[in-house]
DNA sequence: TTTTATTGTTAAGTATCCTTAACAATCAGC
DNA sequence: GCTGATTGTTAAGGATACTTAACAATAAAA
């Protein structure tokens, strides 16, 4: 082994933690799906998924639907929550905006120590979710009752911002997007309107805005303010 | 590319950052040091630093002398810069030990973009050097006038620690023990001793304790109090 | 039903970075 | 001057993780 790498394989990390997310977005875990999502081409997803299966971290079902094991759980939920107490700590203490934050954890996930993420979580105080409101794995965290999507609060009620979940912060720009419009966990806003497309027209803060319809669906809120 | 690594080539970035310490630490810089350094075969060496002069990072000079060309130099200090960074946000932020810290930073030295680099300066207001005193390239710090190997101080003097050199850092167990014997920078403390064979007794806060002679050699410190 | 799109796989190849084995050159001590 | 240690290199090979091209199998749509 040379000069010290991540914990765990690189590549197997990266691969549990898309497989994690995938699921908790409700998007169908196959390979197709992780090979857009990692940016790599479906054979190389193959390959991975099969050495991934053979190392008893997944497992495939016979539909093609993959699965962690709970070695290949374990894996995941580590780096996930790695991922989110570093996006905790790079906006809240290092004030980064979202955009950075996000690409930059990319990266820290793979580094930080238990060690570190102990100090982490004791300098910021024991957080539940990330800055986009996904929960931290082990936090205890608990999602409101009564959450739904955005594109399910009827036009002329309020809302009050859960989520931003992980498929949406892959998207050039969204996360920039959506900071700038101040919709983010904990902002609350009124629907004004729904175009026939679903593009939903939203006012926070007394900023209205557009809403395109796959984004509404996906953001996660609680109706009320 | 896969799913964004470093900003620069790992390996390069690794290699960099030893020829700037073997340099530092006034280790003759050829790849038989390297080698040791990184824990790697001679062979991987010679192959690498090879690349390293095709892409214009290092000058081989005709005796087998490494050195680093200007853009490799800029590598090299972005890297060493960013490990001492990291050291002293471990420490002086999260609480970490020398040990710890100086592990950690190993691996993320090569994670942390300029935006990372610039937050942690602010909150760290603006140090110097790492917690072992080795000097934050870019930040302007001046050794101080008379620095000297511990070795030189005679019995009965007093000395203040400057600085712990990278090469020692590299012991297994070294930095633990300094740390425990407070040896550190800004410390003070009395050489009580010499034996035959180069180990020196020294009085840090009450504390005495010996030092190897090589070690003792490698310590940067001031005469007096 | 035929066509088209989606999906997974196989095959061959590439880049990076490492390894061991073997060898030649140099340097220091006796 | 010889011997032994240190040093760099060559050669061959391996693991990881990707790529494109080509091909089946399935699923959805016309």
């Amino acid at each position: 082994m040379p000069y010290e790498q991540t914990e765990h394989h690189p590549a197997f990390e990266e691969y549990s933690e898309a497989i994690f997310e995938l699921a908790e977005d409700g998007v169908p875990v196959i390979q197709a799906r992780i090979s857009e999502r990692l940016e790599v081409s479906r054979p190389a997803v193959s390959e991975m998924i099969r050495r991934m299966e053979r190392e008893d971290l997944v497992n495939i079902g016979c539909d093609g639907e993959i699965t962690l094991t709970s070695e290949g759980g374990e894996l995941a939920t580590t780096i996930v929550r790695r991922h989110r107490l570093a996006e905790c700590f790079l906006t809240d203490l290092l004030g980064l905006n979202w955009t950075d934050a996000h690409s930059e954890a990319g990266r820290w996930e793979h580094v930080i120590s238990p060690l570190v993420e102990a100090a982490m979580l004791r300098t910021l105080g024991d957080p539940h979710t990330c800055p986009h409101g996904n929960p931290i794995p082990g936090s205890g965290y608990q999602e409101p009752q009564g959450a739904v999507g955005l594109s399910e609060i009827a036009a002329g009620e309020t809302f009050t911002v859960i989520r931003i979940p992980e498929e949406l912060e892959w998207e050039a720009g969204q996360l920039a997007f959506l900071e700038s419009t101040g919709l983010m966990p904990g902002r609350s806003g009124v629907v004004l309107s729904f175009a026939p497309d679903g593009t939903a027209t939203v006012d926070v803060g007394g900023n209205p805005f557009g809403v395109g319809g796959p984004t509404a669906e996906r953001i996660v809120v609680t109706p009320g303010a």
